[in-house]
DNA sequence: ACGTGTCAACGACATTCCTCGTACGTTCGA
DNA sequence: TCGAACGTACGAGGAATGTCGTTGACACGT
């Protein structure tokens, strides 16, 4: 048995490009790596339609795009090595699936903003938000406003 | 008079890295590109401290960093090509300053964010970022809550 | 048994991002 | 006046990303 085994080899990203890390990720004290773009695709797919193959997850994103297929397949294995994404090999068409959960994925792209764009001042991003384009529907503006009550009344635990 | 000229020669971004495009931006019906993580903190000084020298932007953001001082003027040229600043070149040391709006760049991020994490719902994204780690204050949340109930009233005028 | 199709695993390559070294001009003070 | 200090311009180059071609293994139907 060797299903949805975790890979290992993954040197680091390219928020310090000049100093030559060789620090291995994953290594239990390290937070798994924030997706790129086309990642984040792949794992929109994940999130969607559960665990599925190379050809599944092809088949679903790049319909158009004119991507090919082994495109689809290498994106895959450097998430693997990543850890981004869990694989289960016991079948010859390997099973992908998130190895991370959509909402942990949420906080951390927040926090990220948050602290680049908005100042580190989630009010101010959610302000902005309210105002922007994609209009909130009454009731998700009742849903918001009934999570502030509850922010306000269970301040202290 | 030569003073806060714009530069053209930009080709465009990475998002369709294998379709070698000669798009023109910056041609007036082109949006400026996205600016990247080192973009970002230089522009943040700039929307803080107002129009500067490549030196007062390189003291005040690179302090520590042991970051040299051409890199700093070669993102202040690279971002001048993309139109994200502009420059006064009247007097010897060039003059910098933010071509675009704190604000603008901020919906921006939002909703490409909002469209790729957030299913391209905003509420969703303020659900998240209220539930998150910076805590909102008390006349935070007080705020939000007049802009909600703004946005329920006076629907669109 | 054999050909056809599917699949994983590389390696190679173009592009972007960020970094720096070098060259060269200007300014200013000793 | 002359050299040190400062400024821009430019190209090189390493790293990360995303793309694809090729190769070899495996399965399956005829």
């Amino acid at each position: 048995m060797h299903s949805w085994r975790d890979a290992g080899g993954y040197r680091g990203s390219r928020t310090t490009p000049g100093i030559k890390l060789e620090v291995r990720m994953r290594g239990k004290n390290q937070q798994t790596p924030k997706p790129t773009e086309a990642e984040l695709g792949i794992l929109n797919v994940l999130w969607e339609r559960g665990a599925s193959t190379v050809r599944d997850i092809h088949e679903a994103h790049y319909r158009d795009d004119g991507t090919g297929y082994t495109t689809s397949l290498k994106m895959l294995q450097i998430m693997h090595a990543k850890g981004l994404v869990e694989r289960d090999d016991s079948q010859r068409a390997h099973v992908y699936r998130a190895a991370i959960s959509k909402e942990n994925n949420q906080k951390r792209f927040l926090s990220d903003m948050v602290q680049r764009v908005f100042d580190g001042s989630p009010s101010q991003l959610v302000l902005q938000a309210l105002g922007g384009q994609p209009k909130a529907s009454r009731e998700e503006l009742d849903e918001i406003r009934a999570l502030l009550d509850n922010l306000e009344s269970g301040k202290r635990p």
